[in-house]
DNA sequence: GCAGATTGTATCGCTTGCGATATAAAATAA
DNA sequence: TTATTTTATATCGCAAGCGATACAATCTGC
């Protein structure tokens, strides 16, 4: 009747969907880990570069604070990382992988990835459609997240 | 280092984040509706056909009965819609939209995608691109959604 | 130096999502 | 029929997300 309305219409619920499958797909593996997918998240940033604030934890997943702050507090009860006042700046939290934080990435390395190729095996796409609907996602997200 | 865990080439990243900001791009026109967007979700289905039971609306949103359930309760204390047991099989619950329920279609459909549109107009992407996304998104569910 | 604004992080309250488990009605087996 | 299994929904507990607010450290203007 409304197709605006239409619900297989909306790109918005096939993200919605798209992405609860997708987190769905690595939780197998993280649980055998001992973490969440957000968590897994935090991982990945600082294993590109360790000893970074929350702000710029926060910066790069594009998550706020009010979400981050908790999150963190989780992980450092597991003993993933730490947080310490920064030196310079005492506002700011320094958080820094533990060393069993470090040896996650080894782990996840040889787990995760090939976990999900796995499962997205029966999946048609070819590389060429993965480097497109990259791309577009990034328009969407360059475009939503500056406004 | 680890060409596989950088998160910039993370399909799983962009899903995550592409769906947390198109869904907070439908916030301020929801919340002027008084509903949250997985609600916006249960009303597109029952616009389209009331009276459907959890289970039906359930497989229709790929979400489980443990998260839906919650959600009914909500929107039936909000009096968007009524839950009544089956008569042919009294575990199901018949889930029917109230007035105001029904009303809110008229509301949702002159604001929600025209200011959803505006939000995106400042993207680059075009109609075909919309579509090509949505295509491979729906490979992407069709896949782990059977798994 | 100091009052006011800004910045970095934290807290609170609420709604999702989801794994695990429970419960009652219906279907099936015996 | 009665016992067993399956089905439809609900409950519980916990971890996100996020709007609103709080708070302390830093910066700015004077």
């Amino acid at each position: 009747m409304y197709p605006e309305l239409q619900i297989d219409r909306q790109l918005c619920f096939r993200l919605y969907t798209a992405s609860r499958l997708v987190t769905g797909a690595y939780t197998p593996m993280l649980t055998a880990l001992g973490i969440t997918y957000p968590q897994y998240l935090v991982l990945l940033v600082l294993w590109e570069k360790d000893r970074q604030p929350v702000g710029e934890i926060a910066r790069r997943l594009l998550l706020e604070t009010n979400t981050i702050t908790p999150l963190l507090q989780r992980m450092e009860k597991q003993g993933l990382l730490s947080r310490t006042r920064g030196e310079s700046d005492r506002r700011q939290q320094i958080v820094a992988l533990t060393d069993k934080g470090r040896a996650l990435q080894e782990q996840a390395l040889t787990t995760v990835p090939r976990g999900l190729g796995l499962k997205l095996s029966a999946c048609p796409l070819g590389a060429e459609d993965y480097r497109q609907l990259a791309e577009g996602l990034d328009q969407i997200i360059a475009t939503l997240s500056q406004q």
